[in-house]
DNA sequence: TAATCCCAATTGAATGTTCATTCGGTCTGC
DNA sequence: GCAGACCGAATGAACATTCAATTGGGATTA
């Protein structure tokens, strides 16, 4: 992964942050351009488009949140500890990023995200099935669909990152805890 | 509720099916006209401006969903089987509206829903925190935050809404009971 | 070492288009 | 013949994108 041209990173940063804050519509190349201190034709020495911008900038959030799952998904440990490190590093890293995660957000629920290749082919979803195809093979998981776990799942942390931050609650560890036990209980065997 | 004119229905249903497709971007006012089989001076006869009719129909969508919640939450029957009848109302209305269900994931994460009343001032909310204290009142539910609940049990359910919806994913009613089931587990008590 | 060249990076004013909104006028039911 | 509903061409602002001109620094040459 070769690191980004510094003019480049800063117009994704500012673009982000001006989705976060006014949405895809109310983002002008000109104010994208203003934020990041380069000229708007600079821009388009880095992307073909605005809608080529975004997609890209998509792609490149994306793989911070890949990192984050692949550092916290490990076959040497337990199931459960896994469980609980993946979707608890994810809540934090959603929560301490807010930026990324409002722009997620806006993006896979416009229509540039209709233009997408499928969930199947996603990386990100590839890892979190194969997370769940685990649980399930270890009989420690209700035998539902991994797509279906890892959307539950998934939304859940989202939904929660959410709320806590755009300040209307706030979660400790404890209670953060609480509630991955409570989604665990959900989708666990037995119990 | 007065019955809305015609004409005003018909601006309503055209945004809201221009918005899934195109996003509030990509939807002109002009577009909307056309499709509604409207002139572009008459939406302003009804609406003062674009984000005036996007908030509105927003308010008029949300009443739907409330008609829904407040049809299947009776304090008469058992609380679980409440539960079961709510959220399996609520997807299937899901289902069965996707173009409210996408305006409604674009509304939400957009720049428009931040200019509105908190969470605490919504009348969705506020039925679905009672429906919740109703189930930790009995002693049914785990003694964490209503909001909480609330967030996770919607969030579950819109994106289950929303994976079928797509098209990427069937579900037949038994296993609809089965996620509704896993839901449960992770919210209720003792286990 | 200095002079020269090359080219990618950068600039920002100019262009043409798209769009929200306006408004003078027409229609229709009463 | 009045009032509200309705029409749609016209207006002006905002925007994405283009492009001719400028910069800067690394390689090449003398």
């Amino acid at each position: 992964m070769e690191p980004i041209a510094d003019k480049k990173k800063a117009i994704f940063i500012s673009t982000m942050e001006l989705v976060r804050d006014k949405g895809f519509h109310g983002t002008p190349m000109s104010m994208v351009a203003k934020h990041a201190g380069v000229a708007a034709g600079t821009i388009y020495h880095y992307f073909e488009s605005k809608e080529q911008l975004i997609t890209e900038l998509f792609d490149y959030a994306q793989q911070q949140v890949i990192a984050v799952v692949e550092q916290e998904t490990c076959a040497a440990i337990p199931f459960k500890d896994c469980f609980f490190n993946l979707w608890g590093g994810l809540y934090t890293f959603y929560q301490n990023n807010q930026n990324l995660l409002r722009f997620f957000e806006q993006f896979v629920n416009s229509p540039y995200s209709a233009a997408r290749p499928p969930l199947e082919e996603d990386k990100f979803y590839t890892l979190l099935f194969a997370f769940f195809e685990r649980g399930i093979q270890e009989g420690l998981l209700k035998e539902v669909s991994p797509k279906i776990l890892a959307t539950l799942t998934h939304s859940s942390v989202l939904s929660m990152a959410k709320l806590t931050g755009s300040g209307r609650l706030h979660l400790d560890r404890k209670e953060l805890e609480q509630i991955l036990q409570l989604i665990w209980d959900g989708i666990a065997f037995d119990r």
